[in-house]
DNA sequence: GTGAAAGCGCTAACAT
DNA sequence: ATGTTAGCGCTTTCAC
């Protein structure tokens, strides 16, 4: 086997159904077996086997340009840094994908915005794009529609008129921690707000979280800490010296709560007698530390699942309801810490 | 604007040419702008026009089709879970190939290999795929090479014939990890191996981590640990009755560096002092808790950029060496916790 | 059951 | 400086 040079020029249908001694149309035929294709057992095998030796491998561009359409998903890489929730939601899109025979694509773009991105994407001339709503500018939408993709779905904190949105709003994961907290008697509440690369996810469960202590009548307190040991131990020491110090800590994310929880002990102080701590996330370690990290989950399943639901029925040209927006809820999965 | 409904058919250069009121030729020529293209300022503008006012996006496959390559570089997606690393690993390639007007696609689906996989990567012609080593039989890497990849590149535990691999042994990652212990006087070391989705990779550093303390003549305890709290506290609470416990332990990852660490102080071990606790991954946490967490990193950079070199030494055909794999070499993140 | 031929949208010679 | 034209590899009528 030679494998040392890149071949010139790939084998085409036109090479195997020379060297099977058939026509270009029954190679298609062997192929795709479409509706109405038949073909005799002996041609069949004879196809195939020119397909191995020939390491033919069909060119996906000519099949999309002959046909019109593909079966490609797009999915733009998200803006924000996702964590451990990227790999997660593209596992259980794939497999809902995997089951319509489709297959999905992850653009990996991080700056494109608006029409140019939109317009990167449907260059692809993919079947689906599902994209953050942020980068669903009506320009985008305009592109892409224009470009004949046939489902286009968006996924974050606004709603899109005119696109299917699943709505994954962590102003309520903020919201919903707070909630949990002045439920269980804390009245005296911190929130840490991350500097970084979370920043912007952090600064929506602030908000969040400020709204709710608002409604309650609540003043919450806002924390600002970098991604540096000494920020964090520097507001523990800081409570120390307060005669009023906060209960409660909603630590805007698990890596937080996990730090908060740490320098704590490092103080003295025990979780969640001496402060109660809240995560977000629910990443697996919550389970698995003493104590268990309380901590605000949300149902990212809904979002693969849900979007895979709607191409179905896309598919099977049933109505293409707009307002089917599904709101994707967070909830507080109570454990020891909080 | 109407957006409720997908263009029947997306327009085409020749849709822009006849608005422009010039011909497809100049249309090529202006968005392409080709050595040889000479197209007048005022040509230039009607054509651009229309292409606005069109929402034109040229087809990709048809463009691939015609000039028969692409700019896109594929990345599989890898078969074993990465974590946090699959995403930072992702941003740095992206970086280096934008530099080269290469776009990153990268191809969700964890079940083909081999071959199958290869064909479903080939479909899609692009310039040059960038795969785990395993994943890359020599079936694959024919089928590859015959589809017209100009570049294959490799990177996993084996070093692939014919294939440059950026070489990224996890077993390396236990062998350090355990050299470090044994250089600061630890004798009775137990290396924890995970159940679950991270069992391959835990296994790898297990493999290393035994391999170099037979070599120093020291015995490494294996312990598995299931992703259950009850398995790391029966792991402590076993070690409190004995009369000669580890001294120090390797956790493998640095998440089961943070469940033991809580698990021994729950017990009331303290960190390193009572036991040296060393994880793996180099996560951005490592830094932040209390004691400060020793870890194994890897230099992924090297492997994004790496990769990225190699392509541009390949666009400019420079001679494209097969020995040139190149060695990513883990090393010890010396903290405060072993 | 199989083959011939047209054409998807684009680029790049070659003409003008 | 711009237009004409011939395919790239594939699918899909339509004949046979």
């Amino acid at each position: 086997m030679n494998m040392s040079e890149s071949a010139a020029k790939p084998p085409t249908s036109a090479d195997v159904a020379r060297l099977a001694g058939v026509s270009r149309s029954t190679v298609s035929y062997v192929l795709n077996s479409p509706p109405g294709a038949r073909v005799s057992a002996e041609t069949r095998e004879r196809v195939l086997k020119a397909v191995r030796e020939l390491g033919y491998a069909p060119s996906a561009p000519a099949r999309s340009l002959r046909s019109g359409n593909s079966d490609v998903v797009l999915f733009p890489l998200p803006l924000q840094p996702m964590g451990q929730l990227l790999e997660t939601f593209i596992d259980e899109l794939t497999e809902a994908l995997r089951r319509q025979e489709l297959s999905l694509l992850i653009h990996a773009d991080r700056y494109a915005r608006g029409a140019d991105a939109a317009r990167a994407w449907a260059a692809l001339r993919p079947l689906a794009v599902l994209a953050e709503s942020a980068r669903l500018t009506d320009g985008a939408v305009q592109v892409l529609r224009r470009a004949g993709v046939r489902a286009i779905f968006a996924w974050g904190r606004e709603e899109h008129p005119g696109v299917p949105t699943a709505i994954f709003d962590n102003r309520d994961s903020g919201a919903v921690a707070i909630r949990h907290l002045i439920g269980n008697g804390h009245r005296r509440i911190a929130c840490l707000v991350p500097a970084g690369p979370l920043a912007a996810l952090g600064a929506d469960r602030w908000e969040g979280a400020k709204g709710a202590a608002d409604e309650a009548g609540i003043q919450l307190r806002r924390v600002d800490v970098g991604y540096v040991r000494e920020d964090i131990l520097q507001v523990v020491r800081g409570w120390q010296r307060e005669t009023d110090p906060p209960t409660a800590v909603f630590a805007n994310n698990d890596d937080f709560a996990l730090m908060i929880i740490s320098a704590l002990r490092e103080c003295g102080w025990s979780v969640p007698d001496d402060m109660a701590v809240v995560g977000a996330d629910d990443l697996p370690f919550c389970d698995l530390v003493w104590p268990r990290l309380t901590s605000v989950a949300m149902h990212t399943r809904t979002m693969g699942g849900g979007a895979a639901d709607a191409l179905t029925a896309l598919m099977e040209n049933k109505p293409y309801k707009h307002r089917d927006h599904m709101v994707v809820h967070p909830r507080v999965v109570v454990r020891e810490s909080g």
